[in-house]
DNA sequence: CTGAAAGCGCTTACAG
DNA sequence: CTGAAAGCGCTTACAG
């Protein structure tokens, strides 16, 4: 490949005009320029990244750090993933894809490589050792995610918590009073997916402080089986429901209002059903009134803030954002 | 961030020496290295990647190159995505992703600012004009597809004429005579997406040969009333259609199965239903036969390639690499 | 067993 | 208006 020397050479200048030409950074002869932009066009020449970046000059680079657990819904992944990458290359910043169990040495490597000029984190764990190793490193991290231990990086996230509590506050206003959480799978909730437990933890305490009886199940898979199988267990435990909210996927939303059909439940007039913590939920033969994610919302902001970090716009490490998310009735939540 | 030079300050050594303890190029007296550990350790020192890249080091960064249209499947695309950077993971290798409409300026720049030691192509067209540029590149270029300019590159991807053809002689051979082939979206055959063409193209040559109707028609969308409408040209344009081969996915499928029924067209009694250049149908009520696209097999055989051509195992660019569908019987398909 | 120095491909003060 | 040279953080022949 064509280096600025051999640029130099075709034109006959020295290397420093070239570069200034190829950067604009100082004013050169018209004639000069002819040439050494002749050269640089017949040699297909274009400056080595590495070299600059070498000089400390940013590298148009965001990592991005996301996980991958065995009960990882890919499709729900690639949309973060995209709203992401959609919006850093609005920046001109590319992504580059960063995916391992264990996230700690990773992110140090990459960091201290030289190759990015900050860190995107994906699936936040309640006590993330991601937001731990930030402290030591010496470009930004901005995490899609809420930590508790959110100190050493920038957080945007969906308020979580307050969802819960808006649930079930509306559930309680609605005259519900015993509700179930049709959960992800266990492991989500036990690596401390920080979304899922946020949620489910507010509602619950929502719960317990308004006199609403709220049982958790997480499920053992999507299917129509596992689902039959959650709820002839919450039902006998609580043959009272009357509120169930999904905090799963379209998939297993489907499953539950298929199921609660064969059972000769209405929905919403036995059963209400609410989504929570869901997107996607398009390919639903029936639309259910829903919390969403809203992924594009969450991830963009993301981006701008690393944007202002890396702009020096802003420095104020630890930083959270926590957004609303916008209810949407359709029909499928009414009074009991 | 500690360099090379502040170990070589705190261990009292030069810096060749920290160099040589840590790539372990040569030996070195017992006492120094620890000195020199401790010291690495003890400012959390970790080589600077773009200097090692500048002298021609491997970058362990692969670019993927995945153009991003209107008609884009994100879920879609996740599956070949996730493939190719799991695989990637296993050599060492980190996924920069390129999103970008138009692929060939793009190439070139991320090519020759030596960030990527190589270039995976995905959503490959028929003419992919990023096949032209990878001959100028000095860095190999491995498609998961096979344009018809495959000369610059390396092309992996299953012999989606063979499926075609297959799926036509299969039909023959029990008895169809009219086909039809429900599509994906128009846009996707016009801007000549590769495995799309490909397949209904030889379908509708084989269907040629051997006297079998093969009617094609692309989709508007995949929801339930896109499928009827299209089921009604269908059939209007030839009542005798005995067997729907869906291009499509399991949404569009799950709602051309709903539709049949809603006729009261038993499958496979009255009409056969294949899908074809599918996967992650599991979601579906229902399962049907299928000619399905194993991203995980191309994704991996396409990353295997490309490690072989970069361990410089091989360097015939312009290979082609065709692996076949199985068909997986699943009883929606019998004789007419 | 270890060190001083050249060089990877650029950018940018410093000179002229 | 243009050029010679230092330096970014490493690696590796070349010396000792």
């Amino acid at each position: 490949m064509a280096g600025i020397k051999d640029v130099a050479a075709l034109a006959g200048v020295s290397i420093s005009t070239v570069s200034y030409v190829m950067s604009g950074k100082r004013s050169i002869g018209d004639a000069t320029k002819k040439k050494v932009l002749a050269a640089a066009k017949e040699l297909g020449y274009m400056p080595n990244a590495q070299a600059r970046f070498l000089r400390g000059e940013p590298t148009k680079v965001l990592a991005l750090s996301s996980p991958i657990h065995e009960y990882t819904d890919y499709s729900n992944y690639a949309v973060f993933f995209f709203a992401l990458a959609m919006r850093a290359k609005r920046y001109g910043y590319d992504i580059l894809l960063l995916m391992h169990e264990y996230g700690d040495q990773e992110l140090s490597r990459i960091a201290s490589s030289g190759m990015v000029d900050g860190i995107l984190l994906l699936d936040v764990l309640m006590c993330d050792a991601r937001a731990d190793v930030a402290k030591t490193l010496d470009i930004p991290v901005v995490a899609v995610g809420y930590p508790s231990n959110s100190d050493g990086i920038y957080s945007v996230d969906l308020d979580f918590e307050r969802m819960g509590r808006e649930a079930i506050e509306k559930a309680h206003a609605l005259g519900h009073r015993h509700v179930l959480i049709a959960g992800s799978e266990r492991n989500a909730y036990e690596d401390g997916s920080n979304y899922l437990v946020r949620f489910r933890d507010a509602a619950v305490k929502k719960g317990d402080d308004l006199g609403v009886s709220v049982m958790f199940k997480p499920s053992t898979g999507f299917g129509r089986d596992d689902v039959n199988l959650m709820l002839d267990e919450a039902f006998a435990e609580d043959s009272e429901i009357s509120l169930i909210i999904c905090q799963t996927n379209a998939a297993h939303i489907s499953n539950v209002l298929a199921c609660l059909q064969a059972r000769a439940i209405k929905v919403p007039e036995d059963v209400s059903v609410l989504a929570a913590c869901t997107y996607g939920l398009g390919s639903l033969p029936k639309r259910v009134d829903e919390m969403p994610m809203m992924p594009n919302e969450t991830c963009s902001r993301a981006v701008d803030l690393m944007m202002e970090v890396l702009e020096g716009k802003r420095s104020d490490v630890g930083h959270v954002e926590l957004l609303p998310s916008r209810y949407q009735a359709r029909g499928t939540v009414t009074a009991h």
